[in-house]
DNA sequence: TCCGGGTTTCCGTTGAATGGAAGGCAAGTA
DNA sequence: TACTTGCCTTCCATTCAACGGAAACCCGGA
């Protein structure tokens, strides 16, 4: 019941993730959960393929060939960079980091981030998955993802702060207002000192496809104003994205 | 003598170009140079595990697995991210498309492109890559690059539009001029009605990592200011890198 | 010098990858 | 309706490459 060569070497690849973008060889054998002797030989053929590079210190990293193929991925890629211009304008007009997030699977997952000039505690890197019921972002995709996932949150509310909802009673009826309102907010509920508010952003069809949310540290009757630029910067999304559907497919 | 499962299995990942973002099962076998029945089980695991996606057409694409695997290589996605602001603040500034772009052997790789809320006919698709000789940041990358990758490529000129250098000898004085100047420009090299301007962007210790380049209907007496726009947003991201290189590894 | 951590090589065993062949399926054609 | 064509999928006997324990190796520190 072995699992199969290929998917072994995948799961070595998988070992990776935002804290741990570099590892050695026994560190990747260890979560990947194989013997050193064939993760060696494993990582050789990712190494020599490209998937795999090597720092000077030996430790290994993401290669090349990985990161172009990422950027061929025709969903993630082409939202990013329909988003782009948008999530620049947003940073401009509120001075606030912006997000831009799609779901994976019962977790935020981080496709974007721009947090200007300014060197701002990291809170999330691209790359990273953050929960659902405690980010603005997360609360969008919750409420118009499909409700298994919803049910599955509901059940597994890990507190964060002090002020993260963990009764899903709770939960439930913000998600019924987000679902009415288009727009979700959250306050400290993941880190202390920070407040978001985001909204859905929808594909071609009208589908959501992706949440757009910003950061800031307080929200005070700003709150308007801002769910109307981050409307204003999601629509220009979805126009981005229509135009380009009609071209994309040769 | 024939290849391993794992370097076959990536050799189906490798099928995927940026002309070619989505294929049916036969063109990856066809890519692969494999039996049919062999791609389907290693597509099959390839699939389960993340790094393809199937859509509704039946066709295969690079699934998000990958996509987040990407953004996790600390080299190009640290680029990617440190140079954002910058990209933007020179699209702001000169309202002209903006590449990045890093050499991979002998072509420039675009790893991230501006145009604004402009819908121009698209020259450069990120992730794809172009010739050396005939762009900005491919003269530039050229310059400061190995020797050896100077001399391939001059031996291997191939002609674009009217206006491109075919001749080793005057792409080699351009180089040098490159080199004296610090940055590089083209004039309807690579396609026709483009021009362009790029420099080099630095990393902590000094060595060119990257390119910068723009492109603009017309190259008249703007170049200066160009240039200088340029160097600015090269200076900017080298600093943004410099001081996350000794935040970063922990 | 010896130790402990990693890395690399070796090689006999064995079980998983292989791919030809045949069966399905859907669309286009006579 | 029957025939063709071009996909995708399943099957399974053969075989060959993956496996991983063991031992050597390398290196920095005590």
């Amino acid at each position: 019941m072995s699992a199969s060569v290929t998917s072994r070497a995948l799961n070595l690849l998988g070992a990776f993730d935002p804290d741990h973008r570099s590892l050695t060889l026994s560190d990747l054998a260890r979560r990947a959960g194989m013997p050193i002797a064939t993760a060696h030989r494993l990582v050789g053929e990712l190494h020599r393929w490209g998937a795999l590079a090597r720092l000077d210190s030996g430790e290994y990293v993401i290669g090349r060939r990985l990161w172009d193929l990422g950027l061929l991925a025709p969903v993630q890629a082409g939202l990013r960079q329909a988003a782009s211009p948008f999530l620049h304008d947003l940073y401009g007009a509120t001075l606030a980091t912006v997000h831009l997030a799609v779901r994976d699977g019962t977790e935020a997952l981080y496709i974007d981030r721009l947090s200007g000039h300014v060197s701002v505690p990291v809170v999330s890197k691209i790359g990273s998955r953050l929960p659902m019921h405690a980010t603005g972002v997360g609360k969008v995709l919750l409420a118009y993802g499909p409700d298994q996932v919803l049910a599955e949150v509901l059940g597994n509310l890990t507190r964060v702060t002090a002020y993260t909802i963990t009764q899903p009673a709770r939960l439930l009826e913000q998600i019924r207002r987000v679902r009415a309102d288009g727009y979700a907010t959250t306050g400290e509920e993941m880190s202390l000192g920070a407040c978001s508010v985001a909204v859905p952003v929808r594909g071609p069809g009208g589908e959501v496809v992706a949440a757009l949310g910003i950061v800031v540290p307080e929200l005070r009757r700003d709150k308007a104003r801002l769910v109307a630029a981050l409307r204003v910067a999601a629509q220009g999304i979805t126009r981005t994205l229509t135009d380009s559907a009609s071209a994309q497919w040769k």
